[in-house]
DNA sequence: CCCATTCAAATTATCTATAATTTTTACAGC
DNA sequence: GCTGTAAAAATTATAGATAATTTGAATGGG
């Protein structure tokens, strides 16, 4: 009764440890903070004109989202990455994500399935990676919500800034042919009902990424990975 | 070098705030602290004898791990949870469980599954829940670990933690026996070699958690959970 | 008698300050 | 010239203090 009306602009969860850690997410997410570099809690507390105090309660966020590193007494680092783990990530999201697409499948709608085709395009016609990114992540986010599972959709979304990393870390641009291919053979078999087909098609995309370090064609074998 | 030869007993990481922390996740899980309390942090921080600030770090793991819910200015509760989230657990601990399984079933030694047998019969043995839950728990941990994912055992860990408190909540001895022959029969797949059975009947007796709310032999439908 | 409003107590979120630990730097010894 | 030790600087972790919000209670009106 007292809820001022419009809540102000966009500030649902506010408080400066919750804002700290969003914003200190996208960095690392982005790679605009490099693995292994540490993160002295009083200069971020400086940059943010706050005190340390939010800042490390936003330290244990990113660490619980496997973004940070904490060692006792010795500081927070950026959680670096090797293949393995991004293979691990792959994985995990394979398995998750299939969960959540066989609990969404019910209750997608035309409509759902019209905006995911929407997004798979918007992913075509982006230029650069963050945009790119933004538009698989909402891909897959339109597909999976509708599961109703919050739990299981948490998890799945740190998993996605996990493989967001290696998205943006190093990019090639035949995935985005590759990932809009299998994006629409998904939304193929959702349409005609064949669920079983459908997660089966999510879990390879999604274990796709960096199965494959690409052997580009001069043997110029470059660390890469690929992410769905 | 300079490493002292003898760690000190067992404080591997030691701050307060992880300290804090893992004591408060143990109340919650085995129900001392009820579903929906409120975590007042000034009590304690007085219970500790400490300031409250690391006890608001504590928080923040502890809503990370999906055992309590912050809601800005008004304080953190104890997360409650209905029989939807039972079951969203089950399944992502069927989902991640399976995964790890497949994983690890290449390194599985004799004397793994040795000791995954004894830690069976322990929980045959144990005459409280808290003990059952202990060799529960490590029968599921000796067998999994092996996969050597540690993002995923992390996850997995997290979930057990969730299960377990359904577990506290409502114990019925029949689980017992069932988890035991689901156990063995777990082991013997293993034992022969054959993962595709090992992995589909974990899921399954992982999934069996809050599935079946017992129908009592008169009619007495008592909301009661089960944790494999 | 019930409901809304106002005031007080409690509680949260943050800041400033202090103690303890680690890393860095400088220096002496080999 | 390199290695190991010791003091200094930087940094982390916690404590104590303050401002702001919320909860609860008491009071007055319908």
């Amino acid at each position: 009764m007292a809820r001022s009306v419009a809540t102000k602009s966009e500030a649902p969860d506010d408080t400066i440890a919750t804002r700290i850690s969003r914003i200190l997410a996208d960095r690392i997410v982005s790679g605009t903070i490099e693995p292994g570099a540490r993160l002295r809690q009083d200069h971020i507390a400086a940059e943010f004109g706050t005190s340390h105090v939010p800042v490390r309660e936003a330290f244990r966020r990113l660490e619980a989202q496997g973004l940070a590193i904490s060692e006792p007494r010795r500081g927070v680092r950026v959680a670096s990455f090797t293949l393995e783990e991004v293979k691990e990530v792959a994985e995990m999201r394979a398995a998750l994500e299939g969960l959540a697409l066989r609990h969404a499948a019910p209750h997608l709608t035309a409509a759902i399935l019209e905006a995911a085709e929407a997004a798979t395009k918007a992913g075509d016609l982006s230029r650069d990676v963050r945009s790119w990114e933004e538009a698989n992540r909402r891909f897959h986010r339109l597909i999976l919500t509708p599961c109703g599972m919050p739990r299981l959709l948490a998890a799945i979304d740190d998993l996605h800034a996990a493989s967001a990393r290696f998205l943006f870390a190093s990019w090639q641009t035949q995935w985005e042919t590759r990932t809009d291919h299998d994006h629409r053979a998904i939304l193929a078999a959702l349409r005609q009902g064949d669920v079983d087909t459908a997660c089966a098609l999510l879990a390879r995309h999604v274990r796709w990424i960096g199965q494959r370090p690409i052997d580009g064609p001069a043997g110029q074998k470059r660390k890469a990975f690929v992410v769905g």
